[in-house]
DNA sequence: CTATATTGTGTAAAATTTACACATTGTCGG
DNA sequence: CCGACAATGTGTAAATTTTACACAATATAG
């Protein structure tokens, strides 16, 4: 079989088993890994990720996601932590991991595999830091010039996004604490692309009841305000087993 | 800030662009990465997975998802498919990738990260190598003793199915190219784990629109044979933005 | 105080999902 | 050959869910 011969997983002798691991790792082939993360936020009713000019000559004026090596001995999630932290200045942000990207070519520099993760902030909790290469917002309709293979990342994070907000209440993570059905409403349908209901939406999240009115009401709004609500994470929790999915 | 310290990726005269990222590239640890392969099939009406003795003296005995270290040029999927093709025999495989597992000590020979596929194969159509290890079809259920971080992958590739199927008529690549409604929906009650109402079931499948009657019946069953049938790839590509998805 | 904009609410029709029973057709055993 | 058995094949009524849609209430702006 040519997969003994030519795989280091497997130089050894036939049907023997190894009793140093470290021996058979240390002759693998190794490769540089990375975390980049596909930040969201909500902002004017928009969908925005946060995005940092590339720093490779190459991609000048490109936009790039925030990415960093994976240490060591770090976690992949740690990583990607990290990277979040450091350029958000946030705590407690959603995170997960979407999708592995390891085409040989998609750094110039050489191979560098990277693992992409997905994240939900709400935009008015952080402090941009654009000192640094200019951090920015950026509508995600209108990404073009993405440095490496971004783009591509950023499309399958996209879509991600789409399908998990229907199956899980993860929007909440892109709004503030109050909000009012309305701000939802444009929340979901900014991720979907698509106008949705207003009676039919409202009815569907208050029969999902793990939205709580918290008895205060919009401001600054020319027009009747609306009631602000908050998300309830126990009540989610407990009824959770009860609904599959959010369907539009 | 830190990052621009600590980090390899900033490791420049901050605001200046990187001219040679090679450079950069090298300076990065590196990390050993493999893909595992998730072998899905489906025989005598269980779902089983393809599983090999682990070859380390560490875990003796223990049962170890079928793998290899992914090479300095070759793709992630490409490295996916060879392991594939390398112990079943077969081509034109389903094979996707679910989730990258990174945590540091969960390889005893040091750091390595493993790239998890999962496939679905149609059992009767390859044939097994099982000169090798041992080389043996699992029933899912009774899955223990695995080596590694195994059967935390399995798992996770098993829940992946559970809601794959339900979006995609993903179960045909584990039935034979003929097969009866009886067959489809014990493929699709021994994934999901529950019992399935034949009529609806029936009902459901034939409005999806991609069945098609081969005008054969079963052999050797000892009763009234059922008609077979075939999926049609080219009717579901064409009806595919009618529906979302399978519910039950 | 009037015009305007948006909130808040209910219902009827349509579509989908569910629960459920019986005649048909083959095999098997005597 | 015949009866018992075991599964296939099929339709419908009830329940549930989804959709479409309109008007009164309430705040702001001028």
């Amino acid at each position: 079989m040519e997969y003994l011969v030519t795989s280091p997983l497997s130089r050894k002798k036939r049907g023997s088993l190894i009793d140093d691991p470290s021996q058979l790792v240390t002759s693998y082939p190794a490769i540089p890994i990375t975390a980049d993360c596909v930040i969201f936020g909500f902002e004017e009713n928009q969908l925005k990720i946060l995005l940092i000019r590339s720093d490779l000559a190459q991609y000048k004026g490109m936009w790039s996601l925030l990415g960093d090596i994976v240490y060591a001995n770090e976690e992949l999630d740690t990583a990607a932590y990290r990277v979040l932290r450091q350029r958000t200045g946030m705590d407690d942000v959603f995170l997960e991991q979407v999708k592995t990207f390891g085409c040989p070519s998609r750094h110039p520099g050489g191979r560098v595999i990277t693992v992409a993760y997905a994240s939900l902030l709400n935009i008015q909790h952080h402090q941009l830091k654009i000192t640094d290469n200019e951090l920015h917002w950026h509508n995600i309709e209108h990404l073009t010039d993405m440095a490496f293979d971004h783009k591509a990342i950023v499309d399958e994070c996209y879509r991600w996004l789409q399908k998990r907000i229907q199956e899980h209440p993860l929007g909440f993570n892109l709004l503030p604490e109050k909000f009012s059905l309305r701000e939802l409403q444009n929340l979901y349908e900014a991720i979907l692309g698509q106008q949705l209901d207003r009676r039919n939406f409202r009815k569907k999240f208050f029969a999902m009841d793990f939205l709580v009115d918290v008895g205060e009401y919009e401001h600054d709004v020319p027009h009747r305000p609306g009631k602000l609500y908050k998300f309830d994470f126990q009540k989610y929790e407990k009824n959770k087993r009860k609904w599959i999915g959010i369907d539009f």
